[in-house]
DNA sequence: ACTATAGGCAAGTCCCCACTTGCCTATCAA
DNA sequence: TTGATAGGCAAGTGGGGACTTGCCTATAGT
């Protein structure tokens, strides 16, 4: 992962976005156990190394976080990096008419 | 502009990110008034060919809408889209106690 | 009409990103 | 210790995106 990875280049990948739906659904899931759930429910079919790719820059970008445990690792959405968005361009109840 | 352009990666761009910041300082600019803008008070040294293809990505995605006037065309910040993301993961939810 | 202004269009280049492929490390069970 | 499970590392490939370059269109002023 080669230099900074901000959140919206996390964002602009929707497999991402996927897996941050499938965390947000259900945190703590294991590397396999995204790999199963994303093909299962979500019709994507990508390799292990892959979607490890993917997770490493959804951590990379702070917007999921490990916990190793053994052999297992465990990964937790994070969505505080999010309000960065909200905080940089205030959507506000006014928007465009 | 191939394809459908998400919110995302009309975000993943720091140029594209900056001239959002400017229209919000400053909504209604001309092209070639952010040109100079963009130079001047951040710093940012692009071709004019360089923020049109910009502006059309931001366009393309919603979240600059244009008004054509005589040969000027002005453009306008447009935070709807925004809200998308707010939507898709709400931030506060877990953290409002 | 002529010229300058405001912007668009399209081909080409370069680089980054997603994905694959192959191999390696570490942990647990038998 | 052996084998299976869970995951990591790194080189290579293909395609898309940012940017340039050059030329074209349209409006406004004189």
């Amino acid at each position: 992962m080669s230099g900074v990875v901000t959140v919206f280049r996390a964002l602009d990948d929707e497999t991402r976005r996927v897996i941050l739906d499938e965390l947000a659904a259900r945190d703590g899931q294991t590397l396999f156990e995204i790999c199963s759930t994303l093909t299962t429910r979500h019709g994507l079919s990508s390799t292990r190394q892959a979607i490890s790719q993917h997770l490493g820059v959804l951590e990379a970008a702070g917007l999921v976080v490990t916990e190793k445990r053994g052999r297992s690792k465990f990964h937790y959405f994070n969505p505080a990096p999010l309000a960065e968005i909200a905080r940089r361009w205030p959507v506000g109840e006014r928007t465009a008419e």
